[in-house]
RNA sequence: GCCGCUUUAGCUCAGCUGGUAGAGCACCUCAUUCGUAAUGAGGGGGUCACAGGUUCGAGUCCUGUAAGCGGCACCA
């Protein structure tokens, strides 16, 4: 007998081999028809498996938010059916369920079109309709491997040949139609439901290694109900408006062509939003006790050698030689650079740590296919810094580094998707003593700063582990944004050395990091973030002062001299054209305030305030609307600075500092 | 780099089965001085990505190259 506990709380037997479904049954013929699924101990299992253990149970219906992501798995399969009915030849690999839908990867010859597509997806539906019970069964391994190789499959023999040898697998048979599969399923295919779209067409390496072969994949989207699957849709399309390439062109900002693939040309606006930032994490990193460098950008072969980047890192680094026959190469990276400063002259234990930073422009030779917009570029400026220190310095350096990194990403108004632990690749140096110490320092680090890690098993550098702050763009595709890499190689292969107390020469180790990761990507993420909407301190014009007529362009004048007076970023806008014109472009222009004048305004010495996004006036005397205006423009960190020196005693200073 | 798709005016896009290029916005000129999301009229602008080929004839068909886009691999 096994004992159920149900959610409200009840107990009850059971006969030993009881599935989902008899016990659906046994409360309610009506459950046993609408359950498509059982949880147990929090484990999802086919309702007509017998249920292995008792424990807690319930039962989920299609539409439990546990249910959607068997539905997308389903899916996938259903994918794979029709695409074997459709297309007879085309062996199937793996086909997983992934966020907001599915993917299948095809072996075929032919590669499938966007025609394809809609054949497909028509031919899901005709089986979703056929309602094809999918039901499970185990096989012998053996077994199993020769009846996928007799069949032609011979990726999923593969599979399932990578499984120990005294393993059962399971084997889902859905119609005429099988798959190995480790569930669970819905009961059948009916269950699925139509609430699903092909969206698109890719290629994909067996295995995820580029030395394999190449499969098809088909990427599709799956909901509970068709309103699911519309919402779904609809926010993709809007998510696609604020693609950071479309709003760079729509704003003026950037852009980029042909000749210099992965170059960025920055327009007077986009280099105003450059230039707004940078000055913003120079004040950051000046209080944060880094030192500012500026290292050469291009250097001679010898130094690459002798870092080792000519060995490891050669085929993305851009290579020139000068008509005396030298090689030189432009900077990948800007790490040998700063050991060579910290080299300068006989360091002592008491300049550590010592944090040098520098807004580095590194060239790489990015593979072709990786080049997207402002995210992956090949020229492109980090906010390098290393921190050289002794090794009782790294916990406390790294958390005051992911402190800082949430200050300023929140000063940004990133949204942070989660911070990553990369730890030991398979291909490694060092012992595994080593990587146990090094994982575990950067993992006390960021629990001292309260942040919790995500674990990128094997995801590190060839050295050591690493920090990555990952965020998403706009269609939720993943960019790190921010690192800490820890570095105990660079320091020994380029001898940097510090006397400590007792006067020996002593080793350094080199912490990597970035706050923003590069200007470029950092920049395309705030795009698509504030969809080219900036808060007033960052945005390129700050305000536009706009007239109605002509008789109000001196006293226009006059008030843009004002506001530019206090620092405010101000454009002037004379021409002859309406004002439901001027508000319409400036308002599709994301200005965050225009300032309009008329004649009325003109006499009595006042500006009418229109906000980006409200059609509301505020109309205020020209010294006032300065006043406010220049403290909303003020960057986050010097509002902070400015509540600090108004709180009249340290008490309230800290509380300030705090809100 | 690999797989697929795309490339027509500054931008967004029409252009059916081959018959010799079009719209809206933007730009320029003129008129209009009009109180909070598009004033009207006129005008200029394209060796249809590039190079070959098929054809009496190619923006339309074929081949190659390049770039862009979506993925994969790689990565800040």
């Amino acid at each position: 007998m096994i004992d159920l506990i149900f959610p409200d709380g009840s107990k009850r037997s059971y006969d030993d081999g009881a599935s989902g479904r008899a016990v659906a049954h046994s409360i309610a013929p009506s459950l046993a028809k609408r359950a498509v699924l059982v949880k147990l101990d929090g484990e999802l299992l086919d309702l007509d498996r017998a249920l292995p253990h008792g424990g807690r149970f319930e039962l989920l219906m299609r539409d439990a938010p546990e249910a959607l992501e068997t539905i997308r798995h389903d899916a996938s399969h259903v994918m794979a059916e029709a695409v074997q009915e459709l297309f007879p030849g085309t062996q199937v690999t793996i086909g997983p369920s992934i966020e907001d839908g599915f993917y299948y990867d095809f072996a075929r010859d032919e590669p499938f079109s966007l025609d394809d597509l809609a054949k497909i997806e028509q031919r899901m539906k005709e089986i979703v309709d056929r309602d094809e019970p999918i039901t499970r069964e185990v096989w012998g391994r053996d077994e199993a491997i020769a009846h996928f190789k007799s069949i032609g499959e011979v990726y999923k023999a593969e599979i399932i040949e990578g499984i120990p040898a005294d393993q059962d697998v399971s084997v889902y048979r859905q119609g005429a139609w099988k798959d190995l599969c480790r569930g669970p399923h819905l009961p059948s295919t009916k269950a699925v439901g139509k609430a699903f779209k092909l969206t698109k067409l890719a290629g994909a390496y067996w295995r995820g290694d580029h030395r394999n072969a190449q499969l098809q994949r088909i990427y599709g989207t799956a909901w509970a109900s068709e309103a699911d699957l519309e919402a779904y849709l609809h926010r993709i399309e809007e998510a696609e408006k604020r693609d950071h390439r479309k709003i760079g062109r729509a704003l003026d900002l950037f852009h980029m062509q042909e000749e210099g693939r992965g170059m960025v040309f920055w327009h007077p606006k986009g280099w105003q939003l450059w230039r707004t930032l940078e000055a913003y994490m120079r004040r950051r990193l000046d209080a944060a006790g880094y030192v500012e460098v500026k290292t050469p950008q291009v250097l001679d072969r010898s130094f690459w050698e002798a870092s080792g980047h000519w060995e490891k890192y050669r085929p993305n680094m851009f290579v020139c030689e000068t008509v005396e026959g030298e090689e030189l190469s432009l900077k990948p990276m800007n790490c040998p650079g700063h050991v060579q400063i910290f080299k300068v002259g006989l360091r002592s234990y008491k300049e550590l740590p010592m944090r040098m930073a520098e807004f580095g422009a590194c060239h790489r030779y990015e593979p072709s296919g990786a080049l997207h917009g402002l995210m992956r570029v090949r020229g492109f400026t980090q906010d390098d810094a290393h921190i050289f220190c002794r090794e009782d310095q790294i916990v406390s350096e790294t958390e005051k580094f992911v402190r800082l990194t949430r200050l300023i990403h929140g000063d940004l108004g990133m949204q942070t998707s989660y911070v990553a632990l990369a730890t030991r690749p398979e291909i490694r140096a060092g012992s595994d003593e080593f990587w146990d110490k090094a994982e575990g320092m950067l993992a006390e680090a960021a629990k001292a700063a309260g942040v919790d890690v995500v674990i990128m098993e094997g995801d590190g550098a060839f050295y050591a582990p690493k920090l990555d702050f990952v965020v998403k763009d706009a269609i939720g595709r993943e960019w790190t944004c921010g690192t800490l890499q820890l570095d105990y190689v660079l320091p020994e292969r380029l001898d940097a050395e510090y006397v400590a107390e007792d006067g020996t020469r002593q080793r350094p180790v080199m912490l990597h990091r970035a706050v923003l990761g590069s200007f470029e990507r950092f920049i395309g993420i705030m795009i698509e973030n504030f969809a080219g909407a900036f808060p007033m301190w960052l945005a390129p014009v700050q305000v536009v002062v706009a007239t109605i007529t002509s008789d109000a362009d001196d006293y226009a004048r006059q008030v843009a001299d004002t506001l530019r007076a206090r620092g405010l970023r101000v454009e002037l806008d004379v021409r002859n054209e309406k004002i439901n014109y001027k508000v319409r472009e400036h308002s599709l222009a994301k200005t965050p305030v225009i300032a309009v004048v008329g004649r009325r305004e003109a006499e009595e010495g006042k500006v009418a305030l229109r906000r980006l996004g409200s059609d509301g006036q505020q109309i205020l005397g020209v010294e006032e609307a300065a006043n406010l205006l220049a403290m909303q423009a003020d960057p986050p960190d010097v509002a902070e600075g400015s509540a600090q020196r108004t709180a009249s005693t340290p008490h309230e200073a800290a509380g300030a500092m705090e809100a």
